[in-house]
DNA sequence: CAAGACCTATATCGGTCCTATATATCCCCT
DNA sequence: AGGGGATATATAGGACCGATATAGGTCTTG
């Protein structure tokens, strides 16, 4: 599902401009588990257009840039329920910040503190303006916009009850990891044990001189 | 955070070969909030060998292509510690299933019976994996791990306790906005409404045909 | 026991998308 | 008066993903 197709719902819900969508995505309907930038939603607008999927009439302002306002033609609104059909990408989640809780011991414990206090407010924050009033008034948009306000909640209780087991081990000693290479050593599949022992041995000297 | 700094990282718990550390994050310790192709790793671990942050070397085995094992340098580690006091990027989440699920009345009852069954199936399995014993045992490991999987135990909560409402609008009315252009209407600024008003007129008639 | 599926392992191309920037005008606050 | 922010469109550069190529190995199943 790519920013076209997304930007072709998007007019599903109402004529609008690029400059409208990009707003769905910042802090609109779509905010809380999309996004897309005005590098990709210009583009799909054109393409759009060209394709017939979308129409889009200019409104000249007073003093300011010509105003576009798209509208899903017929053609479009077939195409988007076509592409609904089709099968969903997996759900993403991305967290720089857990990523660097795995390396806490790296960390002062200040430093891991404001972390956890920024992440807190910042779920805490989401939560609290998904709980509110719904910008659209369909079920629909009430079921997605319920959705992210409860899993939000549950990631500000989570950080508040657990933030003392990563903050008790700032600039603690290392990672203590029972094996040094990550994935559970696959190596020779079948071959025996001692094999790829050995094999690993004349790696052994180098880590153990570099775990300090 | 790029993926130059993520594999830094990655090597930081231990030596590790690209194709160990893709494993990293398609199904290892940082799967469930981290994503990097191949495309991106073995550039990125390259680049990392000429700025000197890591060292490579070959393990010829018999009959495979050679393994090129990375290791961090002393100057890698202290990049890495240096990455770590950088602001972080916001948390992201992506969910075409949320998109669809705000177009349920363009499908039809199985359909969306279908997607929500396969959603809740695809969370229990993620909560159920990561509830399981930590295949990396540090604290800081386990407060991650432990996030994701009370996360994704919310998210199997809230679908099987709110499906029945979209599912109840598959198939029916439109969508029943209460304003057709999206965003709150903005226009002008503290203009009055009137003008605003006449403006969106001549638009209109045309949004009243398409509705259907 | 053999064919096909899947795993190990590295590498690159094409295309999509984001970040940052440019341009231009207006309003609001200090 | 002047800076910051909103309105509004647009693009260049770079980061990244998805798909594909290569090549031999192992595991599964009929």
């Amino acid at each position: 599902m790519d920013v076209r197709t997304l930007c072709l719902g998007a007019l599903t819900l109402g004529d609008a401009t690029g400059y409208e969508i990009r707003k769905m995505f910042e802090e609109g309907v779509f905010s809380h588990f999309l996004e897309a930038s005005y590098g990709s939603i210009y583009p799909a607008l054109t393409r759009l257009t060209e394709e017939e999927l979308v129409t889009c009439h200019s409104e000249q302002q007073e003093k300011r840039p010509d105003k576009k306002i798209y509208s899903v033609t017929d053609k479009g609104r077939a195409a988007f329920t076509e592409a609904l059909l089709e099968p969903l990408a997996e759900d993403k989640f991305r967290s720089e910040f857990l990523f660097v809780m795995l390396f806490a011991h790296l960390l002062t414990p200040e430093r891991i503190k404001a972390l956890i206090d920024e992440k807190v407010e910042e779920h805490r924050q989401l939560s609290e303006r998904l709980s509110g009033p719904a910008e659209i008034g369909t079920p629909a948009a009430d079921f997605i916009k319920d959705f992210g306000a409860v899993v939000h909640k549950a990631s500000v209780d989570y950080l508040e009850k657990n933030r003392h087991k990563v903050e008790a081990i700032a600039g603690a000693s290392p990672p203590r990891a029972s094996e040094p290479r990550a994935p559970e050593a696959p190596q020779d599949g079948n071959a025996a044990r001692p094999a790829s022992q050995s094999k690993s041995d004349h790696r052994n000297p180098k880590e153990l001189a570099r775990i300090r």
